[in-house]
DNA sequence: GTCTATAAAGCGATAGAC
DNA sequence: GTCTATCGCTTTATAGAC
């Protein structure tokens, strides 16, 4: 009837869905599939087992949070290309009380803790976080052009993995969202300050 | 044959273990028995259920690393009480190539991956967070009295924030011992500085 | 492609002997 | 205190009809 890719599709998201709400280790294939709206039987059909679930839910967990972060960065089309600006909203973007928000960055942060126990999942997770601290990494450049590349480079390791870190403390309820946000905020002045000073400050005040 | 708190301590043990292996989620009462030497049956003799055993297992964890932190602090006996270095070295041993260091990041790293998913942990873990934060403003304090005790505060979550994220990708083999430990030490530094001038500046430079 | 039904295995927890 | 044996529920995975 529905064709199958309409329907792996189904499938894969209502994995992210259990997942957002019970955890990699909480996702049993019977939920998956009422989620879903399909029979357990259909979805062994569509997947070898629980583990190439995960494989697929995961990579399509990582698809979509790459597509929401690319279009919040063309932003509301009103503003100016601040980088500064266009750096602080990057990062804030992971600490939203939206629905989407929390499933994907409630997915990602179960993906890299599991990760600790399943090295098979090391290099997809490898290559996503190095994509993300690569594009990290280039808008800090777009911010303070004179820095050296490697100075650069480690602020923006530090930046994603305090984020990580917010990220985990912000859904486990132990850190309310305004302050998460206010602490990440604060960290990229802090970090972009010690890059150097504003080559643009001549404009302003000097 | 052996006395009770010997074999409770022996299974705890084993549970610390195991964690570190499989993970809080991936812990089976059968698997935990046998690397303590005991049968299944003489665990829920020890334990009320396989919640109890985490309980249990997860403070013991906690007794174990703030021995070692304090132990530490108290270092090689041949330094001075240098305040920026008792902070940095705080801030490493959670970075050491140990079986118990391993043991107890990743036990705590799976307890606060878990509590995203299961509230009832959540003040068990909310306390121990607020601990190490405060042990860490205290040491941000002693090294930079004159700063603000809000940005002092600030600064201790951060860093604390930074290091949960530092660990995971350590332990998932993402991100090399060596490298974590540099991104580590050069955060303490940008927050120290960012907290106000050198008190002790004069004696050396100026 | 999709379902119902069920086999097979995993796992928490307890009974009862020693 | 400690063991062996086992019960009973849950969960993965497959068989076979449509």
């Amino acid at each position: 009837m529905t064709d199958a890719p309409d329907r792996r599709r189904a499938i894969l998201e209502g994995a992210a869905r259990v997942i957002a709400r019970r955890g990699v280790r909480g996702l049993r294939v019977a939920d998956l599939a009422a989620e879903a709206g399909v029979s357990t039987a259909l979805v062994y059909y569509h997947f070898k087992d629980r583990r190439g679930i995960l494989r697929h839910a995961l990579a399509f967990i990582g698809d979509r949070a790459d597509r929401y972060t690319a279009a919040a960065e063309e932003g509301p089309a009103v503003r100016p290309a601040d980088p500064r600006e266009l750096l602080e909203r990057t990062f804030l973007l992971e600490f939203q009380d939206l629905p989407e928000v929390r499933e994907n960055s409630t997915a990602w942060g179960e993906l890299r803790a599991h990760t600790v126990f399943d090295p098979e999942l090391r290099e997809e997770l490898a290559a996503a976080g190095a994509a993300w601290a690569a594009e990290v990494a280039e808008l800090l450049g777009a911010v303070r052009p004179a820095a050296p590349a490697g100075a650069v480079a480690a602020a923006a390791e530090r930046l994603t993995a305090l984020l990580e870190g917010l990220s985990v403390r912000w859904l486990s309820g132990l850190l309310p969202l305004r302050h998460a946000r206010e602490l990440m905020r604060e960290a990229v002045r802090v970090e972009v300050d010690r890059l150097g000073p504003d080559p643009d400050a001549t404009r302003r005040d000097v």
